[in-house]
DNA sequence: ACAAAAGTGTTCGGGATACACCCATGC
DNA sequence: GCATGGGTGTATCCCGAACACTTTTGT
């Protein structure tokens, strides 16, 4: 059995967006509350182990702090400034759960596209609570996080335009509209219905299903599902369905 | 005076890509040697210390090994695998510069654009000798180099695409045909002229001198010089020249 | 005069954009 | 029957691609 030894310079933090139909989320964590102060909201993050590589500590991470596993993270940046850590507010919670609290850390932020109603969360380790907040509304989080929360933002959006769509944001079946929504969501625009669909189905980007909505109060839509033959030709390493659009 | 502590864990390594009007190059040393064995080739890199950022610590490192320095370096990828740095090869130069050869190390990459011809090259601390590197001729490097030097060039293509375009490779004033060359060096296929030159002028990228070539044994062609009014919209960290082509 | 690269316009097809009305369902 | 989102076609413009000959210099 090998010893998994902690490595005091170097985290990993991870963004995992979903998407409700409506609008994108971030997952975040609540901080266990140390000492009577109560506990900041941040991502989920933490130390890597000497003997795992920077994919597998992400994993392992959000993985123990939420209960979310199996899902494509990708390193968008690494985070440096000498000072990210040593903020007052920080350093109780350092203290409390850090051999070397003092110690200069560097982190490595990864970025994740998740179905929110396929993956159940559930808090443990440092976390006391895990929860999906709308990415208008962030509240101030511990450490640099709001700014690497900021630059994976960006990041995805620059996936985007870069034709790296993604699918994983919706269900498995989903209708053109909620395909619209999520393209809405993400680059901050309005598209044209007509236009959008032109699109969509000229790339064969999706096969219709023989199936409808039910239960809406409306006409019911047709349901499609990813076409997964169409991938992107740009090098890209790792495995989001990268399709262009 | 601050006591610089070397982090033992986290490293930069430096992309430096120039252009001499004919293809790209990669800016490469050649190691000192150790007990006799000759030294192997590598990217530019070393360790950081504890209180300077990760940027800083490629600056600093990319001039003590080669005197460059001034340039905008771009963070591109960390690279963790848990043996990057443990291959025998290496082991015997890790024991004569590492205080601790058989630490865990993660490095950060950085890639760099130049103008080949502004920067002369002085190898300093356990570089023996600087050198530029056709991208096609790339000899076997140390550690995991050719994989970082490898994702450094997707990268540099990756934004190319992404109309975040390499003026920094071109001298001030220059040729619509060296302009054209650097992008068929760097996209690695060829331009139509005609079209390549509509495109330019009509979106004014650049501005035409009162100027000619000198000396040719042809027709000499006109100088222009970047329109720097023209940037991207998109959210970029840093400061590369980025038009929309 | 000849070699070598500079410089210059037109045509064509495809993709992006703009735009308005009828349809199926639940209540 | 009405409110709600689903679903459909056409005209225009602009951009990218293809393509060949004349011009200017040095030798």
């Amino acid at each position: 059995m090998k010893n998994r030894v902690i490595n005091p310079n170097v985290s990993v933090d991870c963004v995992v967006f979903g998407f409700d139909t409506q609008s994108l989320k971030v997952l975040l964590i609540e901080q266990k509350a140390v000492e009577g102060m109560s506990g900041h909201q941040a991502l989920p993050g933490d130390l890597v182990l000497n003997d795992e590589s920077l994919d597998d500590a992400a994993a392992r991470v959000l993985k123990e702090l939420t209960g979310i596993e199996g899902i494509f993270l990708r390193q968008f940046h690494a985070f440096g400034d000498p000072n990210r850590v040593k903020q007052v507010q920080d350093l109780d919670w350092l203290k409390s759960y850090r051999d070397q609290p003092e110690a200069r850390v560097i982190t490595i932020g990864y970025y994740a596209l998740v179905k929110m109603d396929e993956f159940q969360t559930e808090a443990s380790s440092f976390a006391e609570r895990v929860f999906w907040q709308d990415i208008h509304e962030i509240p101030e989080l511990a450490f640099d996080h709001n700014s690497i929360m900021q630059r994976a933002l960006d990041r995805l959006r620059e996936e985007f335009e870069n034709r790296q769509v993604g699918f994983e944001l919706l269900p498995e079946k989903f209708t053109l509209s909620q395909l619209q929504s999520l393209y809405e969501a993400i680059e901050d625009r309005e598209l044209d219905k007509r236009n959008f669909r032109k699109k969509v189905l000229k790339e064969k980007l999706v096969t219709a299903l023989d199936e409808k909505q039910t239960g809406v109060v409306h006409k019911p839509a047709r349901l499609y599902k990813l076409n997964l033959e169409v991938r992107s030709k740009s090098p890209v390493h790792g495995s989001f369905v990268t399709v262009k659009f």
